[in-house]
DNA sequence: AATGCTTACATTGTAGACAAAGCGTATGAG
DNA sequence: CTCATACGCTTTGTCTACAATGTAAGCATT
């Protein structure tokens, strides 16, 4: 995936993981100088990082007084999900029109792996989260539309990511996504896009609603 | 508006309406050092700018061999009106829900003006397009959704309005056009989110038959 | 003559120094 | 004692210099 980049590349990425874990925690301001002795370098790859970062919305900057991790209000994560809501279930849509034959077989052989983890994990996280998140990611790759992959998987995808991490919204549910996901494929393979769109929408909605019970939150409207 | 920034971002600004504009061509290699005696400063405020340039999809950088203007193959910009045929139908339906009977009321203003415009210069381009403009903007402004007004406003905005300039897709159809705004914003009004949506949906579809009329190419699908 | 290699040039990536803007503290006036 | 102002320090923005990479032209070899 990554071809040994450039210097600033490399730091985007580890301190995009560190963000993304929250082991560099919200509103923390991010000093160049720090940054530096943390990552090695010097100052003109670090702001180069400091700017991707930036345009993918974890950080903020201000000119002359520097950067801070994004530290979201509840209103601005509701807005995020509210677009990526849309955005996934637009891609749902795109995917039942779009996706070779082939491509839906390989999803039922994911589903079925998915299957045998639930069983052997009794309800673990790990392999569920990362399993939802591939599931996800192949009905995105399926839309084959690449501004529409670049919007949910560049900008949204962290985002969202790093407040699962610190909200633990992990063990949620397997068994119930796992067929909500089967339906989803069952739409797909039947070339039904309203259907796949709609399962997709409420799929989406209740991990959503999941998310603002957790966050102690009654879903708004 | 702009609070007299850093000269990165005076640089950065000056170059998208130089890209949006054409006065830079699709496809043009971006030299730093031409910047420099361009714009002036010195090579770290430009590379500045052209990494917001590439945050905002306007240019591409590969490692090592520099930054080009971006140039969309038709598959591209059909990716890009699909998705804002998307985000732009959304926040339709969310201004139906969301905005207030104030801002309603101005969008009933804003109309008045164009119909004047129309009149006055029977079918010149310049005010109904600055119209159709201002019209779609406060429709994403009443979506009272940051992230989507991002989206929209940030990185999709300035593509559109980039191929635009260079299919001058101007000078279509402004009464057909009043019309359509206005059964909107009346389904704004009645509170009617899903007309809303379907209307707004239909309009910027038709924009868009009428872009590929005008690309010589048949709508597809 | 065409292809592959070598070498020189141009351009980008990185480093470190300087300039300017913020911020905190301390000091003095009210 | 409180507030305002001024001073100094810290941090960011910008500039210049150097290193590394990409590109192209010229030469040699087949």
């Amino acid at each position: 995936m990554s071809e040994v980049q450039t210097l600033a590349d490399k730091v985007f990425q580890e301190m995009t993981t560190a963000i993304v874990r929250g082991e560099i925690k919200p509103g923390t301001k991010l000093s160049e100088q720090a940054l530096v002795e943390r990552y090695g370098g010097s100052r003109a790859p670090i702001r180069e990082a400091i700017q991707k970062l930036e345009a993918r919305s974890l950080v903020v900057r201000v000119p002359n007084a520097g950067a801070r991790v994004i530290s979201l209000s509840l209103a601005e994560l509701k807005d995020i999900y509210e677009v990526r809501l849309e955005l996934e279930s637009m891609a749902c849509r795109l995917a039942a029109e779009r996706m070779t034959d082939e491509e839906i077989a390989q999803l039922y052989t994911l589903l079925l792996e998915h299957k045998k983890n639930i069983k052997a994990d009794s309800g673990l996280s790990y392999y569920q989260k990362a399993g939802d998140l591939d599931f996800h990611y192949r009905i995105i790759q399926g839309s084959k539309n690449a501004r529409l992959q670049q919007m949910l998987g560049g900008e949204l995808y962290h985002l969202v990511r790093m407040y699962r991490y610190q909200t633990s919204t992990n063990k949620a549910r397997p068994e119930q996504a796992y067929t909500e996901h089967y339906r989803i494929v069952e739409a797909i393979e039947a070339r039904d896009s309203e259907l796949a769109e709609l399962l997709m929408r409420r799929h989406i909605q209740k991990s959503i609603n999941n998310l603002e019970k957790q966050l102690g939150n009654a879903p708004s409207a």
